[in-house]
DNA sequence: GTTTCGGTTCTTTTT
DNA sequence: GAACCGAAAC
C-alpha cells in the first residue's frame, strides 16, 4: 500500500520531503512537523527504490534516531532495517571499530565517559603534582580541553579564554592536557570528543575509508543541523561532497549547545558553503495556541544574526500564558503543585504536564513538596543511567573479562573490596602487569596472597561466581555474568553501601535485561558509553516514564512538548544563568533556552517568578524578574500573584 | 602508609 | 547527592 504523502503532510512539509537531489536546507520553527518530515523524506527516499544501507541519519540523540527509525519503520516496514542512524559519535564509533587500526589504535579501544575521563585528568593532575587548591579542578579542564577538540583551536588558547585574568599557569594545564593525551593512548581509551577527532581524521588521512563512505551513503539526512560543531560539520561535508545529497533540517532559534562548540553558524552559512541549495520554510505551527506564539515570537524576535521566521498558528485561540509572582522558592513549590493538582481535575494526565527548569537544583523545593504530597513525578536526571555508581560497579568485572588490560575497570572492581583503595589496587595491578585474567589458574593463588586479608573471602565469592564457560561464555552472555557477580557479591555491597539500595538492584535487572539486546559483550560494552539513559520503552522496571508527571532542564525537554508546562524560577541570575552570561558573549543563547521552553507548551503555560530566594547561611536574596519576562509587551501575560498574604 | 569516615560546600546545560 | 578535605582508625 503506497503512502498518501499528500494526505500526511501539508504544503510545507510535502515540498522538503520531495525535494530534488542535492543540497537542501530545511528551515523549521518549533512545532511544525520536523520529525514528520524527516520520517516522510526517509520513507519517501525508500519508496524511491533507494536502499536502506545508503541512507545516514543523523541526530543529536538516541532517543530521536530511534523514534524516527521507528516511525519511518511504520511508513515502509521493513524495508528500513540496515539503514545508519544514530549520533555523530555513534556512527564515529561504528566506523573506528572498523578503521581504527589505520589511526594506530587497537580495534577493541574503550570508550570513556565523563566520569572516568574527569578522573584520568585529575589523576594525570596529581602525577605532574599540580592538583594544588589554587590549580583548576579536574572537570573544569575536562570542560576546556573538550571545548578546545570540538571547535579545533589550540588548548592554550581556550584555556587563555576560558581562565581570563584569573591567575591560572597556561604551561602547567598543557603539561596535564599532554599527559592525559597520552594515558588515554596508553589505555587504548578514546573519550567522547576522541571519537568526533579521530572519525574526521579517518576521512582526512585515510582517502580510502572516506571514499568507501562516501560510495555507500547516497543520502545523508541531518536532524538538528544548527548544533553541529566545527568537527562535525566538516565531517558531514566530506562524506557528502562525492553525491552531494544532504539534507540538513534545524532550527536556529533553538541552538542551545555553543557552551560544547556548536556553531550555528554552519546552518546560516549552508548557503554560502552549498550555492545550488534548495532551501524550504516550515512555519505553520501545529503544536500551540497562538497566545503561546505570541510569546514566543515576540521573545525570540530581537535576537542577532538569524533566520527571520514566524511561526503561524492553525489552533483556536486559548487564554494567555501566566506570569506568576510569587514570594519564594517554597511558594512557588506550593503554588506549581496546586496548579498541577487542578489540571489533574480539569482532565488532564499527569503525562500532559511537565515542569521546566534551567538547572537541576532549581527544582530541589519542588521535589520535596511533591513527595510530602505524594504526587508521583520522574526527574530527567542530571546523573546518566550508565554513569550512576552501581551500574558501573556491576559492569566493571564484566569489562575487565573482555578487555583483560583495561586498568580503570579493574580498579573499580578491586575498590568493591574492603580494605582495598585506589594504591592498594593500583600495586595489585603493577603485580599482575598490567592484565587481569581470573581464569587462569595461576592468578587466583597470585592475587589472594595480594589482597589484605578482610579482602579475601569477598573476593572468594566473585571467583566463584565466574561463569564455568570462561571468557568464551562471558563474551556470549553478559547478562549472565552481571547476575551472577551480583548474586554472588553486589546485593551485600549494595545493602552495606547505599541507603536506597533496593532501587539501584532494580536498576541492575533492568540492565541485566538490557543486554539481551546484545549479541555479544563486546557490543554492549562499546555502546555502553555512548547510551545516555534506557528508552522509556525499554523494559526498566518501575518507572513508566510516559504517564507521570515531568520535571526537566529545559535542555532535556528539546524536541518534546506537553499540554501544559511550568516554568520555574524566571529570575535574573538564574534564568538567564548567570554563569552562562559570564562565559558568553551575550546573553541570546539563553533567550533561545527560554524560547525552547515556552515552544514545549501545547494549551497552557505558566511562567514562575519568585521574589527572593534563600541563600546558604539562613539569609533570602531579593530577586529581580527575568529580562526575557520583562522585555517583551506586558500584554501578552495573564499576571496572576500569589502568597503575598 | 592507607583506608575510611564525617563534615562541608556547591550544584548549568550533554554526547 | 557527590566531591572534596582533613582527621581518625586500621
Amino acid at each position: 500500500m503506497p503512502i498518501d504523502f499528500e494526505q500526511a503532510l501539508n504544503a510545507e512539509q510535502l515540498a522538503a520531503v520531495r525535494a530534488p537531489d542535492g543540497p537542501v536546507l530545511v528551515i523549521a520553527a518549533a512545532g511544525t512537523g520536523k520529525t514528520r518530515t524527516l520520517t516522510y523524506r526517509v520513507a519517501w527516499l525508500v519508496e524511491r527504490g533507494i536502499e536502506a544501507r545508503r541512507i545516514l541519519l543523523l541526530t543529536f540523540t538516541n532517543k530521536a534516531a530511534h523514534e524516527m527509525l521507528e516511525r519511518a519503520g511504520g511508513l515502509v516496514g521493513e524495508a528500513v532495517g540496515g539503514l545508519w542512524g544514530g549520533t555523530f559519535h555513534h556512527m564515529a564509533n561504528r566506523m573506528l571499530r572498523r578503521h581504527a587500526g589505520e589511526l594506530g589504535y587497537k580495534l577493541d579501544y574503550t570508550i570513556l565517559d565523563q566520569d572516568e575521563a574527569c578522573s584520568l585528568v585529575r589523576t594525570c593532575a596529581r602525577e605532574l603534582k599540580l592538583a594544588g587548591p589554587e590549580f583548576p579542578k579536574a572537570d573544569v579542564l575536562l570542560a576546556v580541553f573538550s571545548l578546545a577538540a570540538n571547535v579545533e583551536r589550540p588548548v592554550l588558547e581556550v584555556a587563555a579564554e576560558h581562565f581570563g585574568e584569573h591567575a591560572v599557569n597556561l604551561d602547567e594545564v598543557g603539561r596535564v592536557h599532554a599527559a592525559y593525551q597520552a594515558r588515554k593512548r596508553a589505555l587504548h581509551a578514546m573519550d567522547f570528543d576522541d571519537l568526533l577527532v579521530n572519525g574526521l581524521r579517518l576521512f582526512r588521512e585515510q582517502p580510502g575509508v572516506l571514499a568507501h563512505y562516501q560510495e555507500q551513503f547516497q543520502y545523508i539526512l541531518v536532524d538538528e543541523y544548527q548544533d553541529t560543531n566545527t568537527l562535525q560539520a566538516e565531517w558531514v561535508d566530506r562524506l557528502a561532497e562525492r553525491r552531494r545529497n544532504l539534507l540538513v533540517v534545524g532550527d536556529d532559534f533553538q541552538s542551545i549547545y555553543s557552551w560544547r562548540g556548536a556553531d550555528f553558524a554552519n546552518f546560516l552559512s549552508f548557503p554560502r558553503r552549498y550555492p545550488d541549495v534548495t532551501m524550504f520554510k516550515l512555519e505553520t505551527n501545529y503544536r500551540s495556541v497562538p497566545e503561546v506564539l505570541d510569546l514566543a515570537n515576540a521573545c525570540i524576535a530581537g535576537n542577532p544574526a538569524q533566520f527571520q521566521k514566524t511561526m503561524h498558528a492553525v489552533r483556536r485561540a486559548h487564554h494567555k500564558p501566566a506570569l506568576v509572582r510569587l514570594r519564594d522558592g517554597d511558594a512557588q513549590a506550593r503554588y506549581v503543585v496546586e496548579r498541577i493538582r487542578q489540571l489533574l481535575r480539569q482532565g488532564c494526565a499527569p503525562g500532559d504536564i511537565a515542569v521546566l527548569y534551567r538547572a537541576h537544583f532549581h527544582a530541589m523545593e519542588l521535589q520535596l513538596e511533591l513527595t510530602r504530597q505524594q504526587l508521583p513525578f520522574v526527574v530527567t536526571s542530571g546523573v546518566r543511567f550508565f554513569e550512576q555508581a552501581h551500574i558501573k560497579d556491576v559492569c566493571a568485572l564484566l569489562r575487565v573479562l573482555v578487555h583483560p588490560a583495561d586498568e580503570l575497570a579493574f580498579l573499580r572492581l578491586l575498590g568493591l573490596l574492603p580494605k582495598v583503595g585506589a594504591q592498594t589496587a593500583g600495586r595489585i595491578w603493577g603485580k599482575l602487569g598490567g592484565r587481569f585474567e581470573p581464569y587462569r589458574p595461576e592468578v587466583e593463588p597470585l592475587l589472594l596472597d595480594l589482597l589484605p586479608p578482610a579482602a579475601r573471602a569477598p573476593w572468594r565469592a566473585i571467583a566463584a561466581a565466574l561463569p564455568p564457560g570462561g571468557p568464551e561464555a562471558v563474551a556470549h552472555d553478559p547478562g549472565e555474568l552481571l547476575f551472577r557477580f551480583t548474586a554472588a557479591f553486589y546485593e551485600q555491597y549494595a545493602a552495606r553501601t547505599f541507603e536506597n539500595y533496593a532501587r539501584r538492584l532494580e536498576d541492575i535487572q533492568g540492565l541485566i535485561n538490557f543486554t539481551a539486546r546484545y549479541a555479544t559483550a563486546e557490543d554492549f560494552l562499546s555502546e555502553m558509553a555512548l547510551m545516555t539513559n534506557l528508552d522509556a520503552e525499554t523494559e526498566a522496571p518501575g518507572v513508566n516514564g510516559t504517564s507521570a508527571l515531568k520535571l526537566s532542564s529545559v535542555h532535556q525537554a528539546k524536541g518534546l512538548e506537553w499540554k501544559a508546562v511550568l516554568v520555574l524560577w524566571l529570575n535574573e541570575g538564574l534564568f538567564p544563568s548567570h554563569r552562562a552570561l559570564a562565559e558568553a558573549a551575550d546573553e541570546s543563547e539563553e533567550r533561545r533556552l527560554f524560547y525552547v521552553a515556552v515552544t514545549r507548551a501545547r494549551d497552557e503555560l505558566y511562567l514562575c517568578v519568585p521574589e527572593v530566594r534563600r541563600v546558604r547561611g539562613g539569609g533570602v536574596m531579593y530577586c529581580v524578574p527575568s529580562r526575557f519576562v520583562t522585555e517583551v509587551p506586558a500584554g501578552l501575560f495573564a499576571e496572576e500573584y500569589v502568597g503575598f498574604g
